[in-house]
DNA sequence: ACCCCCTGCGCG
DNA sequence: AAAGCGCGCAGGGGGT
C-alpha cells in the first residue's frame, strides 16, 4: 500500500451473500488472489454502502461478485449504487465464447453456474434466471450438493474462478482491450439495472389518447377487437364479395368455419386472394402494396393498427407502465453481437409513434443523443483505410463518399450496406466494385471477415468479443460438400455464404456495440459528477436508508444500440450535453485509438422523445 | 391445457 | 419482393 495510485487500480473485493442480510467480502489484490481471510458481515447492504463512500469520495472498490443482475438490483431498492463491479458471469460469457473457438468442439469448459455462486435465495433466482441454458456446476465442492453450501465454500469458489478469469484476460491477444470489455460489459449490467429501476418517464394519459385516437375507445373485454379494427375487418372480407350474411355469398368467409375471413391469419388472407384469382407469395406489407384489389386498403390498414393494438396497446400499458414509468428489463449480452437484449414489454422495439408518451417530468428534460451512421465510421476505424478514414472524419459520411459514386449519396449508402450485410442484389454488386476499388481497405476488412466466416472460423470485435463457432449441423452439411467423392448438397453453399454474411457483419456490428457500450458506461461515470443543485456532488450527505427523497442526479433511462437518454432537471441539460460528447470522444479513444475518424452524435434537448431529430 | 413453429413486423 | 445483419413479441395453427 505504499503507493496510493497502485491502490486505487488494484482494490477489489469479492461478495457473497449469506444468510438473511449477512455476507461476506474478501479483499483481494491485483492478481486477484485473497488479502485476507473472507469477513463475516452481518449486514451486506450496509457494508457495501460503507465500503463504496459518497460519490465523488475516495476510490471506490471493484466488487467482485457472480453476477450484478442478480445482486445489484437489491442493492438499488436499498439506496447503494456502486461505481464499479467485475461480473463473473458475463466475464465467464465473454471468456468460454473466445475459448471456446480455441477448444473447438471438444474441450469445451464447463461454463460458470451463477446461481451457485450464490446464497441467497432471491440473488440466486434472478442469477438463475439469467443463465437458465447454464446447467452443470461448476464447482466441485458444490456439484450434487442438495442443501445450500457454505458460504465460504462459495467465496472460495469465487475467488479462483475470478483469479482465474483475470489470468485468462491477461493472456488475450490483446488484453488491455479484453479487459476493458469485461470492465464495459459489467459496468454495462450496473446500467441496466439503475435504468430498470429509474424507468422511462412514459405518460400513460398520452398512450392512452393515441390509442383512442386511431383505435376508437378501448374495448369493454380484452379479447375484442377496438371499434377501427373491427370496421376494417368487416371492410376487408366484405371486400371479397361475401356479405358474411348467412346462406350469402361465401366469397369473404372462410371455407371451414363459416366466420369472414381473419385479417390476422396470413394461411386465411393468401386463402381468400387465391380465390379471388391472385396468388401471392406472403402477405407482408411489401407484397401486398403492389397488389390491385379492393381489400388491400383495408387490409393494409388493419395490420398496421392491430399491430400497435396487439403488441403496444392497452394491455401493454396496464402491464409495463406503473406510475408513469415504463421499466423494461435489459438482457446486457443477449446479443451475440454484444448489443443488449430486453425481456418483455418490447423495450427495444419501441414504434417512433409512441415516442410521443415519453416525456420528461415537470422541470426535467430529455437529453437524446444517437450516433450518427455508427457502423459504417466503426467500419473506417477498424479498416484503418486511409479514403475512407478521410471521408468518415466529416458530418455526413455518405456525402462525403459520394463524390466515388457519381455524386450521388444513395448510391454511396446502398454500398456501405452492402458491404457490411453482404447484399449482393441489384445494383449492389456494381456499387461494390467501386467501393473495393476506391476503399480497398475497407472492403477489404469485411471480405476477409465473409471468408473467415465462410470457412467456420470465427471473428471478434475490435475489444475481443468472438462470434459463435458454428453448429455441429453447419460443420456436417459444408464438409461433406468439400469432399470430392461426396454428394454436392445445394445447401452447403447456401448455408456457407449465409455464415459468412453473418460473420462480415458482426465484425461491423460488434464493434459498434464495443464502442457504444464504453461510450455509455464513460457517459454513466461523467453524469454521477453533474452537481445538484449547483453544489457539488462531495458536499452532499450520501445517501440515506430508503431515500425517500427524489435522486435529483441524471438519470440514464434508455439504451437502445447506438441511442441513450438521459432524465435530467433542465438547468442539468448543458452539463449533460457536454457528459455526452465527452463520452463519445473518450468511447472513440478507448476503444480505436488514435484515429482520425470521428463518431458524431445527433443530441438534442427535449421535453418529449418524439420531438428529438 | 400447454408447447412449438411459422409468419409478420417493430426496432437498431 | 429493395436486399443483406441482429433481435423480441403476438397471433395463428398444428401437435400432444
Amino acid at each position: 500500500m505504499s503507493d496510493p495510485r497502485a491502490r486505487i487500480s488494484s482494490v477489489r473485493v469479492a461478495v457473497v451473500p449469506g444468510p438473511g442480510r449477512s455476507g461476506l467480502l474478501c479483499q483481494l489484490r491485483e492478481d486477484g488472489s485473497p488479502t485476507e481471510d473472507p469477513v463475516e458481515v452481518a449486514d451486506l447492504v450496509a457494508a457495501i454502502r460503507e465500503r463504496e463512500g459518497p460519490t465523488g469520495g475516495p476510490p471506490q472498490p471493484r466488487w467482485v461478485w457472480p453476477s450484478a443482475a442478480g445482486l445489484y438490483p437489491a442493492l438499488l431498492r436499498a439506496g447503494v449504487r456502486v461505481a464499479r463491479c467485475h461480473d463473473v458471469a458475463l466475464a465467464d460469457a465473454l471468456l468460454s465464447g473466445r475459448d471456446a473457438a480455441l477448444a473447438e468442439t471438444n474441450g469445451a469448459r464447463t461454463p460458470v453456474d451463477v446461481a451457485a455462486l450464490t446464497w441467497d435465495d432471491d440473488a440466486a433466482e434472478v442469477g438463475g434466471g439469467l443463465l437458465t441454458h447454464q446447467q452443470p456446476l461448476f464447482d466441485p465442492v458444490l456439484a450434487g450438493a442438495p442443501e445450500r453450501p457454505d458460504p465460504r465454500d462459495t467465496m472460495n469458489a469465487l475467488i479462483d474462478v475470478h483469479a482465474d478469469q483475470l489470468g485468462r484476460i491477461g493472456s488475450d491477444e490483446h488484453p488491455g482491450r479484453f479487459s476493458l470489455l469485461v470492465a464495459a460489459e459489467s459496468a454495462g449490467a450496473l446500467v441496466a439495472a439503475e435504468m430498470s429501476l429509474a424507468g422511462v418517464p412514459w405518460r400513460a394519459d398520452v398512450h392512452d389518447a393515441l390509442l383512442t385516437d386511431l383505435l376508437g375507445p378501448r374495448p369493454a373485454l380484452p379479447g375484442q377487437r377496438p371499434a377501427r379494427l373491427a370496421d376494417l375487418a368487416a371492410q376487408f372480407a366484405a371486400a371479397f364479395g361475401g356479405t358474411g350474411g348467412p346462406g350469402g355469398p361465401s366469397g369473404g368467409q372462410h371455407a371451414r368455419t363459416g366466420k369472414p375471413v381473419n385479417p390476422d391469419s396470413p394461411a386465411q388472407v393468401l386463402q381468400a386472394f387465391a380465390a379471388a384469382g391472385i396468388r401471392l407469395p406472403s402477405t407482408r406489407f411489401a407484397v401486398l402494396r403492389n397488389v390491385d384489389h379492393p381489400a388491400v386498403g383495408p387490409l393494409l390498414e388493419y395490420k398496421e393498427l392491430a399491430r400497435l393494438h396487439s403488441a403496444f396497446g392497452w394491455t401493454w400499458l396496464d402491464t409495463w407502465v406503473q406510475g408513469n414509468r415504463f421499466r423494461p428489463e435489459y438482457v446486457v449480452g443477449g446479443v451475440v453481437s454484444g448489443r443488449w437484449a430486453s425481456r418483455g414489454g418490447g423495450a427495444l422495439q419501441i414504434p417512433r409513434l409512441l415516442r410521443r408518451a415519453v416525456v420528461a417530468d415537470p422541470g426535467w428534460v430529455l437529453v437524446v443523443a444517437d450516433a450518427a451512421q455508427l457502423e459504417p465510421r466503426v467500419l473506417a476505424a477498424l479498416a484503418g483505410d486511409r479514403a475512407f478514414a478521410a471521408a468518415a472524419a466529416a458530418g455526413d459520411l455518405y456525402s462525403e463518399l459520394a463524390t466515388a459514386f457519381g455524386g450521388e449519396r444513395r448510391k454511396a449508402k446502398v454500398a456501405m450496406l452492402s458491404a457490411m450485410y453482404g447484399g449482393a442484389g441489384g445494383e449492389a454488386g456494381q456499387l461494390l466494385a467501386v467501393l473495393r476499388q476506391r476503399f480497398p481497405a475497407a472492403s477489404g476488412y469485411v471480405e476477409a471477415a465473409a471468408r473467415a466466416g465462410e470457412e467456420g472460423r470465427v471473428v471478434r470485435s475490435v475489444l475481443g468479443r468472438t462470434c459463435p463457432p458454428p453448429s455441429a449441423n453447419w460443420r456436417s452439411l459444408t464438409e461433406e460438400a468439400a469432399d470430392p467423392d461426396g454428394e454436392r448438397d445445394p445447401n452447403a453453399g447456401r448455408a456457407s455464404r449465409a455464415r459468412g454474411r453473418f460473420t462480415r457483419n458482426f465484425v461491423v456490428q460488434s464493434s459498434a456495440a464495443d464502442w457504444a457500450l464504453v461510450m455509455l458506461v464513460s457517459l454513466r461515470a461523467a453524469l454521477t459528477k453533474i452537481a445538484t443543485h449547483g453544489e457539488s456532488p462531495r458536499v452532499l450527505p450520501s445517501a440515506k436508508p430508503g431515500t425517500p427523497a427524489r435522486r435529483q442526479q441524471p438519470e440514464l433511462v434508455f439504451f437502445q444500440h447506438d441511442e441513450v437518454i438521459v432524465h435530467c432537471r433542465r438547468e442539468q441539460a448543458d452539463a449533460v450535453v457536454a457528459a455526452v460528447s465527452q463520452a463519445a470522444a473518450g468511447a472513440s479513444r478507448l476503444v480505436f485509438g488514435p484515429t482520425r475518424v470521428v463518431f458524431p452524435l445527433n443530441t438534442s434537448v427535449v421535453d418529449c422523445y418524439a420531438d428529438a431529430k
